[in-house]
RNA sequence: CGGGGUGUAGCGCAGCUUGGUAGCGCACGUGGUUUGGGACCAUGGGGUCGGGAGUUCGAAUCUCUUCACCCCGACCA
């Protein structure tokens, strides 16, 4: 590839919108151009740095027995009428309809799919377990798309289904694809990539990991324990709640004007936050009932652990409601109707607390839960915090930000039963098959790989998944330099090497700022002194290598690195 | 959907308060001088000032309305 013929501009300036690492120098370097809310073409660069990555997990699928297949992305409603997610999922589907009026909907995700492909023909336990994968575009019509290449509406997912006879293979199985999952992420060069135990969500099912890679530009929040080595997502993560240990007191009420907030509480007071019991206010989906959630003022409360207490989607409240003086609400003598109380586990046994009045500008003190509120039932939806004990070594939690690059779930029957798929086992039984299913996200991948492996200058871009494996500047010189330029390129094509060749009549400085952000391994520099020595330098993008060389023996020397650098991939 | 903000050339921005010929830097075309970390001189092309309506002799600027996008919250690869 001649770089004066590479589409895609590389930018000097940051674009105003791009807030994090990996979008700007995606932006900036030309491999990426936005179209619209969530949607981005991708150039030259971008591309094959995809290719490299989708060829890596087809190799890793291709081991544990994946076979590849292509399922629509327009998928008739009937399908995902007969698991009800049709109805069941929210507005991230999107629905449209055919010329004849039809309901069809764009796939963003493949059970459905995938089930469909094989329940007519799969019917012997014979020919169980199976996995098959496929490399796709995926829609879902977020609420808000962010970062680039991380959090997009249309995106290339690989995903995989696993059908099995038996939740005992499909746990062998989910094994194999964790330990593959780790070698995908490893090879494209994000080793850092952790399982993280999670919530199962839409997908339904029991057990799940997230692949997260720890880093700052991630959306989820990981609490991880460094003492046993174990990654939960947040939303999971459960703690011992540390007791206060107060003495019971006498209950009083005290005019507090004005004091609303935990912090405002807490200094009218002099007590620690985790002397308050807090009020938070949710509203349920699908119903008219508030859900008032009462906990210890130094936790927050989990919504997602809320959500599987009440069952029910909830949106947190704020501001004013007609029965409700926000600021000061409390468990002892709330009066309203059509409410569901929720008291968190780290109520339990605390004494001498802080509550709201259920009146404005009135809290009281004393409260001690287990005489003023016999009989409450305590559930777990406290958010833990950095510091908590981590219940499995008694160590303790830290909390750090991870990107979902790849997620697997244990299924079971949900949609293998929905949708109807049965084999005859050995005894002529009909059965019902377990699945297990496995995504990475592409796209994701590739920014992750930036947010990691970078510098002030732009990506650098791991071997395995380069754009190019050498960039060979040619500054400006006599006619000899280009054609020995011009030789090596040629040389390097013909031998299967990746090269790409900035013959710009450029400064120096614009070429190597451009190859920086191209972020290319290895890099040949042609310039008029050096080569009146008869030499070139050889550098790599990393800094690690820089050398002067004879002109004649850099073809020698430089694909005698690469070649000790694919030797090492293999291993 | 709730809260905050921004829309002026491909990118980054000024102009708006106080209405009066649409500007700057980068990028792009041409000519020349340069040439190892984003060179310089000269010259040129590129705009429904997000859209619509209104006020006005006159609107990028004031009013109303609408759309798009960004940021903080609820979802996910």
């Amino acid at each position: 590839m001649l770089l004066s013929n590479l589409l895609g501009e590389r930018l000097r300036e940051k674009p105003t919108d791009a807030k994090i690492l990996s979008q700007i120098f995606l932006l900036r370097g030309g491999y990426i151009k936005y179209v619209s809310n969530g949607s981005y073409s991708m150039l030259l660069p971008c591309v094959r740095i995809k290719a490299k990555i989708e060829n890596i997990i087809r190799e890793e699928m291709n081991k544990i027995g994946g076979q590849e297949v292509l399922m629509p992305v327009v998928l008739p409603r009937e399908l995902w009428d007969e698991t009800g997610r049709y109805e069941s999922v929210g507005a991230e589907l999107l629905r449209l309809k055919d010329r004849g009026g039809k309901d069809m909907l764009l796939a963003m995700t493949h059970e459905e799919g995938a089930v469909h492909l094989v329940r007519d023909d799969v019917t012997s336990y014979g020919r169980f377990p199976f996995m098959l994968y496929q490399f796709q575009t995926k829609f879902r019509d977020e609420p808000r798309c962010k970062g680039g290449l991380i959090r997009v509406r249309e995106f290339t997912m690989k995903d995989a289904y696993s059908f099995h006879t038996s939740q005992k293979d499909l746990e062998e199985y989910y094994n194999k694809c964790y330990a593959a999952y780790h070698d995908i992420f490893r090879r494209i060069g994000i080793s850092e990539t952790v399982a993280v135990a999670s919530d199962t969500g839409m997908m339904g099912g029991k057990v799940a990991h997230e692949f997260m890679l720890l880093c700052d530009a991630g959306e989820d929040t990981i609490c991880v324990c460094k003492d046993c080595n174990s990654y939960e997502n947040i939303e999971v993560a459960k703690t011992e709640v540390k007791k206060n240990g107060g003495q019971e007191r006498a209950r009083a009420e005290e005019y507090t004007p004005d004091i609303e907030t935990i912090d405002q509480i807490s200094a009218h007071f002099g007590v620690k936050k985790s002397e308050i019991i807090k009020s938070a206010v949710f509203a349920a989906e699908g119903s008219d009932k508030t859900v008032i959630v009462f906990i210890r003022g130094d936790y927050e409360v989990n919504e997602t652990k809320l959500k599987k207490v009440i069952k029910a989607n909830i949106f947190p409240l704020e501001g004013k409601s007609a029965d409700l003086e926000f600021g000061y609400i409390g468990p002892l003598g709330l009066k309203l109707e059509n409410a569901v109380l929720v008291y968190d586990r780290s109520l339990e046994g605390e004494k001498n607390m802080i509550a709201g009045a259920n009146k404005k500008n009135y809290h009281i003190s004393g409260v001690s839960v287990e005489r003023d509120l016999a009989g409450v039932v305590f559930d777990d939806v406290a958010k833990v915090n950095e510091g908590d004990k981590c219940l499995k070594c008694g160590g303790t939690y830290i909390l750090q930000k991870g990107i979902e690059v790849g997620n697997i779930f244990q299924l079971g029957k949900k949609y293998t039963e929905s949708m109807k798929m049965s084999y005859l086992d050995e005894n002529g039984q009909s059965k019902t098959p377990v699945m297990g299913c496995y995504g990475i996200g592409v796209g994701r991948a590739i920014a992750s790989v930036v947010e990691v492996r970078h510098d002030d200058f732009g990506p650098i871009w791991p071997y395995a998944i380069a754009p190019w494996h050498i960039h060979i500047n040619l500054l400006s010189g006599g006619e000899n330099m280009r054609k020995a330029a011009v030789t090596l390129y040629n040389k390097l094509l013909k031998n299967g090497y990746e090269v790409i060749m900035d013959d710009r009549k450029v400064s120096a400085g614009v070429q190597f700022n451009d190859a920086d952000l191209l972020g290319v391994p290895y890099r040949v520099i042609f310039g008029a002194k050096n080569f009146e020595n008869g030499l070139a330098e050889l550098t790599t993008r990393d800094k690690r290598i820089k050398r002067l060389i004879p002109v004649n023996d850099v073809y020698k020397e430089v694909t005698a690195y690469i070649k000790s650098e694919v030797k090492g991939l293999s291993k």
